[in-house]
DNA sequence: GAGATATTGTGAATAGGGTCACGACTTTAC
DNA sequence: GTAAAGTCGTGACCCTATTCACAATATCTC
């Protein structure tokens, strides 16, 4: 059922909803053709990397031409949506859960939080743009077709949670807690480890500055 | 400066402030010593990776024996600057932003937010955590030595605000802001964006279902 | 319609990382 | 002391992704 168009590189699937947004951003500006250039110069992607990602699902643009927006947006919409919302739970309605309520995840794509967990009795019972907060106690009972979690509990209780989602039937689990978690290989988990980052990009600044491509130095010291 | 150990790889350089923090709890632990493989355990990358990353700074274990925890911890206390705080600025303190100064970053590491901007009067004057939330109209004459920007500021401002910051002397910018802004080369940004991956999660459970495995893939040899 | 110009799609080369597998060395057991 | 077990550091290999560079093909100009 999914395998047919099979061989796209994972590092193509993650520019695909990279490349979807800006589409939909010059469709809405009534574009009608782009460039791999231009599209190039809008996502900061390399434009014969886009050329051959888009190549993977055959040929969509016109040698001369460049790309049909409409079309491709169109291509997109079916390759991307598979005309089939994903329900998505978030557990740990703190700081970082509560702002991903609020951000009512998105606006055109395929995926949608559809109810929250915490174990704060004064959260439970609310809601946050409108989806329903339950208590963590709950979760088996409640958590229905969701098949995606959204882990914003504090990261001691993470492999505790992360275990009672695999048990009701998650398959993926976007983690945001500092913490690793142990999951049977079937489950999907990225991590996002917003100190990690930040520190990563701290380390590149400090040890790998990048030379202005022009000879100009202003004052960098010692 | 910095260029004397040049060439570590920066998939190595993202995987260090892993690798210390984990390293910090094995020494809260009391633990001594810890193996390649133990710590693979611990932070889900495989051994030998580990000591490959290790390796780039020199030998620091002993064969037969692992690596000494404190050894270790103090080598990369060393690397990562963790005696060195980097200041940071926080440019948006909306949903996101908000969450991200009560999290007071970072506990052990070598970043801190310093300072906020905002456009809402409602909020400057105010400070979250302990950080002072000036007025966006202020940034060119607060931001002081801070180097390094988060950006949670709605999409439309960004490449505006990222303008103003490269001005005044930011060399590196975590964006959050679906926006892909645009500064010279010598600007280091990174992009962290979260409907993206949520959507990539998504796509890679539909397209690459990985399958449960029951093989367990050890293949150590005998 | 012809020549100039634009742009794709892709083979080949390059870059970048990850993993295997093993020699060298250390520790542990007895 | 000797043998067994444990573990590192790394050469060799493999895989994935990126980039170059160009033939093929389209559009545009007049
Ligand atoms: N806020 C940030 O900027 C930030 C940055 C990086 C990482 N993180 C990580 O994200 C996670 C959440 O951070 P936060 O700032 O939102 O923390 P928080 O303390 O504000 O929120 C945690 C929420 O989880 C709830 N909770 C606690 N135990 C629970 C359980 N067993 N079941 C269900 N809910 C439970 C709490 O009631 C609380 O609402 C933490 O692991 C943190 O390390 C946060
Ligand atoms: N909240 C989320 O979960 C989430 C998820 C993904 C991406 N994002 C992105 O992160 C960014 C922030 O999201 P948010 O939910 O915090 O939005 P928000 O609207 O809650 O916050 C934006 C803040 O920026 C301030 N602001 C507006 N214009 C400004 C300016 N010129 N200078 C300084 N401050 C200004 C506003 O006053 C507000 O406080 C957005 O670009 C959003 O797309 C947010």
């Amino acid at each position: 059922m999914s395998g047919e168009q099979n061989k796209i590189p994972q590092a193509t699937a993650k520019r695909l909803p990279l490349y979807y947004r800006f589409l939909n951003n010059l469709h809405h500006q009534g574009k009608q053709r782009v460039s791999s250039k231009e599209l190039s110069e809008a996502v900061k992607v390399d434009s014969a990397t886009i050329r051959r990602d888009f190549s993977y699902f055959g040929a969509l643009g016109k040698k001369g031409y460049g790309y049909n927006v409409e079309y491709l947006l169109g291509f997109f919409r079916k390759t991307l949506d598979q005309d089939e919302v994903t329900k998505v739970a978030l557990i740990g309605v703190g700081n970082l859960g509560t702002a991903f309520l609020h951000y009512n995840f998105m606006k055109n794509n395929n995926t949608k939080i559809e109810l929250a967990f915490d174990a704060d009795p004064k959260k439970v019972g609310t809601d946050i743009g409108g989806v329903p907060i339950y208590h963590i106690d709950q979760l088996e009972e409640k958590l229905g077709s969701a098949s995606v979690a959204i882990l914003t509990v504090p990261s001691s209780e993470a492999q505790g949670i992360a275990e009672r989602l695999v048990e009701s039937g998650i398959v993926g689990v976007l983690n945001f807690t500092p913490a690793r978690i142990t999951v049977p290989e079937r489950i999907r988990v990225h991590h996002i480890d917003l100190a990690i980052e930040l520190q990563a990009l701290v380390y590149f600044i400090k040890h790998y500055p990048l030379e202005g491509e022009h000879e100009d130095h202003n004052g960098f010291k010692e």
